[in-house]
DNA sequence: ACAAACTGTTATATAATTAAAACACTTGCC
DNA sequence: GGCAAGTGTTTTAATTATATAACAGTTTGT
């Protein structure tokens, strides 16, 4: 059980990735971006995110100009790219496949997308691509699978997918709902 | 954009789903759980260990008797039988229907479980329940899919997929390769 | 029964992410 | 030209997750 200490040490966090994201939406939106644009677009104080883009231009992934405009490296656009392209996939899965709902898939993307694995990334996107490629089975999964909801047993004997308790009952709970006093 | 700031506030961090997870594994395999053995497990040092069930234990999802012995509250149990019914399926999702490798698999699965929303998880739940029926297009379906994989072109235009550039390319990178000089 | 080993807690420290407030500098308007 | 508004930084502070080290108490072995 090492695997536990990897969990943490992420390639870039959720502040960071989101900093980058914003810069590059600044520079598409008005082709420039300052601190403050940055901070109005988060909704959080200009000091943090003087802060927070610290260590993002120690890392060269974020450049100021003598004019203290920000802009992304070549290797922070790279990021931002890699990053909005995992965001669009993974919202495209929940929305497209397993019928989500759209804010709530953006809300899971956002919070998931620097946190998989490229293989991971990878292979959802190859799903995808089939999905999207007209193959027959492909259409008929996911139109059957959108008609199969409603049948659950809720009974792990019966069901191939439970081992001991009723998965779908376990894992659609909310987990707030366990954490607060009910 | 007020969205993103949702995304740190999560029902339990990372660590506090490990340190809960820890005592139900060692409550499971010996039949009681201590500081000491929390720690242990976790490769991590008693004092972390004590201070992080703190808040824990002030949330009443763990509690300690006299000997100083820890186990899971009501509600404490039930929050680890969700989390454990969601790694199963984000994992077995995974491996069974993306072909994810089993290491990476538990990996993302740790990662995740404790950030994806109810309805992801449920979502997600019926679509490993649909795979499991034995329906012919969801046999097909993956058996097609595991065969399909080949075929990317990496050129956006001719891909149904792809805006751009091809997404393919952009989801599979690594992030550290991005990130790192290059 | 006593020393060695182990246990749990607390104190102190570090790093990250954020906030608020204070400061200095720049810009824009009248 | 001068003041109000805006901008970027720094300082101070809080929180979370961790570490080490010191301490006090409990077991264990012989």
């Amino acid at each position: 059980m090492h695997t536990w200490k990897q969990f943490d040490r992420n390639v870039i966090t959720h502040s960071a990735a989101h900093h980058l994201m914003a810069i590059d939406t600044l520079m598409h939106e008005h082709g420039y971006a300052r601190v403050s644009d940055v901070a109005r677009l988060l909704e959080i104080t200009r000091g943090s995110v003087s802060i927070s883009l610290k260590p993002l231009k120690a890392e060269g992934l974020v450049e100021q100009d003598e004019n203290r405009f920000i802009r992304l490296s070549e290797r922070g656009q790279r990021l931002v790219d890699i990053l909005r392209a995992r965001h669009y996939i993974i919202k495209k899965f929940m929305t497209a496949v397993l019928g989500v709902g759209e804010e709530r898939a953006e809300i899971d993307g956002c919070k998931i997308e620097h946190l998989l694995s490229a293989e991971t990334s990878e292979r959802l996107t190859a799903l995808l691509r089939f999905i999207d490629s007209g193959a027959e089975s492909a259409d008929r999964f996911i139109e059957e699978f959108h008609r199969f909801n409603e049948a659950c047993l809720h009974d792990a004997q019966a069901c191939p997918s439970c081992q001991d308790q009723c998965l779908y009952d376990l894992a659609s709970q909310k987990l707030q709902d366990a954490v607060a006093e009910k």
